[in-house]
RNA sequence: GUGGAUGUAGCUCAGCUUGGUUAGAGCGUCUGACUGUGGAUCAGAAGGUCGCCGGUUCGAAUCCGGUCAUCCACCCCA
């Protein structure tokens, strides 16, 4: 068909065995991030310029020059800019504030999925209309207040052993997750060492190519991010002699995030510090990561994400934190079908367990997650590194869980944890290493 | 696009007619009673630019003007 209307550039139409296939990627992501606790929503897919511009950044690419923007109609007195969305954390981040929810719930864990569009040139897995999933963690206290406790590093590594999870279950070969630190706000963390590398590639400046040269001023962190051979070369060197130097809650993060996450990832799935990795889009702070897959040519990133604990704060609310993760379903896709992997079931929606955290430990959060990688649909609380027993019933009570099971110094002491039912009130203590075999027997 | 109504705490609303101490209630949230056991009860706490801008006034949530937003109906439409 030469002579008929076409769709445009960089979208596609579904269907077919396509259609079925990407349908239940969209079954198996959701079913994980239910699984894990996470509710969904959907935001526009239209925003008011202004929210991309402020949230991703007025010098990234993506605001400078991959936006579909429809411009205001002043004939008709209507000032307004609107862009369709480049990605959908702004969304989320605006509903949040929008509907008061650090108000109403403190802490907010969702999923999304949805088209996204950047007006990009296209290419092998690079498309104007794409899909993402993501989820997001809204409203981490990050300094105690009153007498509320800040909250726990748990929600950071969460979010990256999500995606992992649904990566592995998608059957993706060779997987692997890359992650590091971009530092924060806060004087002296990110600047200083911005400073630094800034010096120090300057010296080379001669080597690099012309973007770097002009990056160097403009956002130095993309000049590691370059593929050109000299400029690797170049940063290669500098970040051997110019080490990392973020502020003490940027290291503590990465301390946590760094251990917790390899000993959890699904089998099969590698996991590296990459000094090089930054991310394109401004708000990101702290842990930044990657996951790649076979399959995909030169675009191997399936998905990516980080902590962005100022966003909220910049878009006019609290001083809250919040990390997040985006998976490129057509990516995913066409990594699943390089792998020859059936479309995978999603797990089942079954009844909930409520892991409780009555001890300042990882343990109890590593048994939520063993659990929900056994397919049991689990919830743990993010927001703050222990509660009291009876604080924690009353939230599992809330949220309608039919077991609890209950981690405190005791337990945690003799290696054991409890198992409550919580309709009927009855519990024993089991070893933790069964505890795994016990919520299935009692779930049935 | 036309007409009507409404903006007060996270939510639902009272207060406005008749301007006058520190703007209230219920629900929700958090904390405690109950230092490791939930749903009940009781007590306490946090939470507000009274949509915004201007005017009148000694004084405005309250009166006046403008503006923005939302809702309803009509028109049109998937």
């Amino acid at each position: 068909m030469t002579n008929g209307i076409q769709a445009p550039r960089g979208t596609k139409d579904l269907f077919g065995p396509e259609f079925d296939r990407f349908e239940a990627l969209e079954r198996l992501a959701s079913g994980v991030a239910r699984t894990w606790g996470y509710a969904g929503i959907r935001t526009p897919v239209f925003e008011d310029t202004g929210l991309f511009v402020r949230s991703i950044g007025e010098a990234t690419d993506i605001v400078e020059k991959e936006m579909f923007t429809v411009p205001p109609r002043e004939d008709k007195g209507d000032d307004k800019s609107y862009t369709l969305r480049p990605e959908n954390t702004a969304g989320v981040v605006r509903a949040y504030l929008e509907h008061n929810l650090h108000k109403t719930q403190g802490l907010a864990r969702f999923f999304y999925i949805g088209p996204q569009f950047r007006r990009e040139r296209p290419q092998a897995g690079r498309l104007r209309q794409f899909h993402q999933m993501g989820a997001e963690v809204l409203g981490l206290l990050r300094e105690a207040k009153g007498d509320q406790p800040a909250a726990p590093y748990t929600a950071y590594a969460d979010v990256i052993l999500m995606a992992a999870e649904i990566l592995s279950r998608a059957g993706l070969k060779g997987l692997k997750l890359r992650y590091n630190s971009v530092g924060c706000a806060k004087p002296g963390c990110r600047d200083g060492y911005r400073e630094k590398l800034k010096a120090a590639l300057s010296a080379g400046k001669e080597k690099l190519c012309g973007d770097c040269q002009r990056r160097i001023d403009r956002n130095v962190f993309r000049v590691l991010d370059c593929k050109k051979p000299n400029c690797r070369e170049v940063s290669a060197a500098v970040l051997a002699n110019v080490p990392q130097e973020f502020c003490a809650e940027c290291r503590a993060q990465m301390d946590f995030v760094s251990p917790t996450v390899k000993e959890l990832l699904p089998a099969g799935v590698e996991a590296a510090h990459d000094q090089f990795l930054v991310r394109g889009l401004d708000y990101y702070t702290g842990t930044v990561f990657e996951f790649t897959a076979e399959g995909l040519g030169s675009q191997d990133a399936v998905g990516g994400g980080g902590s962005y604990d100022g966003l909220i704060e910049e878009m006019g609310g609290p001083k809250l934190g919040a990390t997040g993760f985006a998976l490129g379903l057509e990516r995913v896709l066409m990594s699943q079908e390089a792998a020859k992997a059936a479309s995978p079931e999603a797990p089942a929606a079954g009844a909930l367990v409520y892991v409780a955290a009555a001890v300042d430990s990882p343990e109890p959060y590593k048994l939520a997650v063993r659990l929900r990688q056994a397919g049991i649909r689990t919830d743990f609380d993010l927001s703050a590194p222990a509660r009291g027993v009876g604080n924690h019933l009353k939230r599992a009570s809330k949220l309608g869980a039919r077991l609890a099971v209950i981690v405190g110094e005791d337990e945690l002491k003799a290696g054991e944890a409890t198992v409550k039912d919580m309709a009927g009130g009855e519990q024993r203590r089991i070893k933790a290493a069964d505890a795994l075999a016990e919520v299935k027997k009692t779930l049935g």
